[in-house]
DNA sequence: TGAAATGTTGGGGCG
DNA sequence: ACGCCCCAACATTTC
């Protein structure tokens, strides 16, 4: 029989894993990894932690059906080379990651399969011949095409019964030697096992709260889905047909909407991975030129406190407080502290797109890279630039009680709700009661939001006028 | 997947 | 009773 090498990489399930699929069908499989620093898994210190976790998972899974996951790193095509040359194999088999680079010169054939998204749709064209632009028109597009159905792993796949050395998980040293790590990764269960499970589990409570519980930070009501998507834990085709299927279920009118409207962030995943297949430099140049000549502040002090969550806005504070502890943050607040980092304090986006790929465990080179871009007003599909996050009315509005804020900024933890948005205002007699000393235990704000929005407003305006 | 400024309306207090 | 002012409350526009 032929022995296929399957080339694990942001795919760790069994599950829906199509080129697993395709080499058990054809011959013996042979599972391998390879962390190489040309070609990374992962970009962050929190992606790795997780890393380290998930391969523990996906090795478990495997020897269930015994098969043996090799590790290797180092530089991809000389591992591969090598292995191929160790193990005798006739093809290689391997999941294409969009927007990353294909092999290199391989001894042997390539199987490339497309398995990352719903379906490919990198050939989507508008009428006048062009690409969308705009979300909407592409989800429209979307709907009009159907999602191929997952497949199942079989239970039986040949194996090898030769051993080829491996390294140890270990060995791959993606674990920090800080307590850090240990805090991030205790609030996470990686494996497909637990991926499954928790979607089922929200397709069975929270998803029809959806529509509204989506924006209430203090709420549990997100999938929580995103490290697993990240990490291909979970395939998004059978996500795509269990969703389906709790739909058909569905009576009331309410609930309906809030299927659709998770089955549309689905389908944002899909637009991230198109535009970053047409825009390759979306994750690190804006699209928009005219931001070249945009007036980006270099002031390293407040990036350090948007960092550690030291702003004076509440909001803000406590999503980056929940991201550095817990490697996730919410992600209405997302929108709110990259607003917040580029808009009031004018620091360039990529400064937060490099500190959300080191934190997050989540990290989505796509997803994250138009987000911010949507967030900066420099994208193809971008927020306004008029469109200014009023970090108190956000906080007012989506954190009304002050119950998220008081989870991540405990030295907040007993103002009156009233002030828990601005505390500054709070009177000091109040405050002293509650043990705050504003410039001691918690910041004055960094920056005052009317100044800030009308410099914002100025900086933009003056692109605009170039542009 | 905003917010602020500006405009409009209508009820109520008051002389 | 009436005009006037104030100001929510809502609508529109502007950034």
């Amino acid at each position: 029989m032929e022995k296929i090498i399957v080339l694990f990489q942001k795919d760790l399930r069994l599950h829906d894993n199509l080129a697993l699929i395709a080499a058990a069908k054809r011959g013996v499989v042979i599972p391998l990894f390879i962390f190489s620093e040309d070609d990374r898994i992962v970009r962050g210190s929190a992606a790795a932690c997780y890393l380290h976790d998930a391969l523990c998972a996906l090795k478990e899974e495997l020897s269930t059906k015994q098969l043996t996951l090799t590790i290797r790193s180092g530089n991809k095509s000389e591992v591969l080379h090598q292995f191929v040359k160790e193990t005798g194999a006739q093809a290689i088999y391997t999941n294409y990651r969009t927007g990353n680079e294909k092999i290199e010169n391989p001894s042997i054939y390539v199987h490339y399969f497309s398995d990352m998204l719903l379906r490919s749709s990198e050939d989507f064209y508008n009428v006048t011949g062009d690409t969308y632009k705009i979300y909407s028109a592409f989800y429209k597009r979307f709907l009009h095409y159907t999602v191929e159905q997952p497949k199942q792993t079989p239970t039986q796949i040949a194996h090898s019964t030769e051993l080829y050395p491996s390294l140890t998980i270990e060995q791959l040293a993606l674990l920090p030697t800080l307590a850090w790590s240990t805090t991030v990764r205790a609030h996470w269960q990686a494996g497909e096992h637990s991926a499954l499970k928790k979607w089922r589990n929200f397709l069975q409570n929270e998803i029809y709260d959806y529509k509204e519980g989506r924006d209430i930070p203090s709420q549990q009501a997100t999938s929580m889905l995103s490290t697993y998507l990240a990490f291909g834990e979970i395939s998004v085709r059978t996500m795509w047909y269990m969703l389906k299927e709790a739909q058909q279920m569905i009576l009331n009118n309410a609930h309906l909407e809030s299927v659709v409207t998770y089955e549309k962030q689905l389908i944002w995943r899909e637009f991230a991975y198109y535009k970053l297949t047409h825009y390759p430099t979306m994750p690190t140049m804006s699209l928009r030129s005219q931001f070249q000549a945009f007036p980006w502040q270099e002031d390293c002090t407040v990036v350090d406190n948007w960092q550690k969550g030291h702003t004076g806005y509440p909001i803000v504070d406590a999503g980056m407080r929940q991201l550095w502890q817990t490697g996730w943050m919410h992600n209405r607040v997302r929108m709110i502290v990259a607003s917040f980092l580029v808009k009031h304090l004018l620091i360039r986006w990529q400064v937060g797109e490099r500190w959300f790929a080191d934190t997050l465990v989540d990290f989505d080179v796509a997803i994250n890279a138009l987000s911010w871009q949507w967030s900066a007003g420099c994208g193809i599909d971008a927020a306004p630039y008029f469109r200014i996050f009023n970090p108190i009315l956000q906080g007012q509005k989506f954190d009304a009680t002050g119950e998220y804020i008081k989870k991540w900024v405990p030295e907040l933890a007993h103002i009156p709700a009233e002030y828990i948005h601005e505390p500054w205002k709070a009177p000091a007699p109040i405050l002293k009661n509650v043990r705050v000393n504003l410039g001691e235990t918690y910041p004055y704000p960094i920056v005052d939001h009317v100044f800030a929005r009308e410099r914002a407003l100025a900086a933009y305006a003056q692109i605009k006028r170039k542009g």
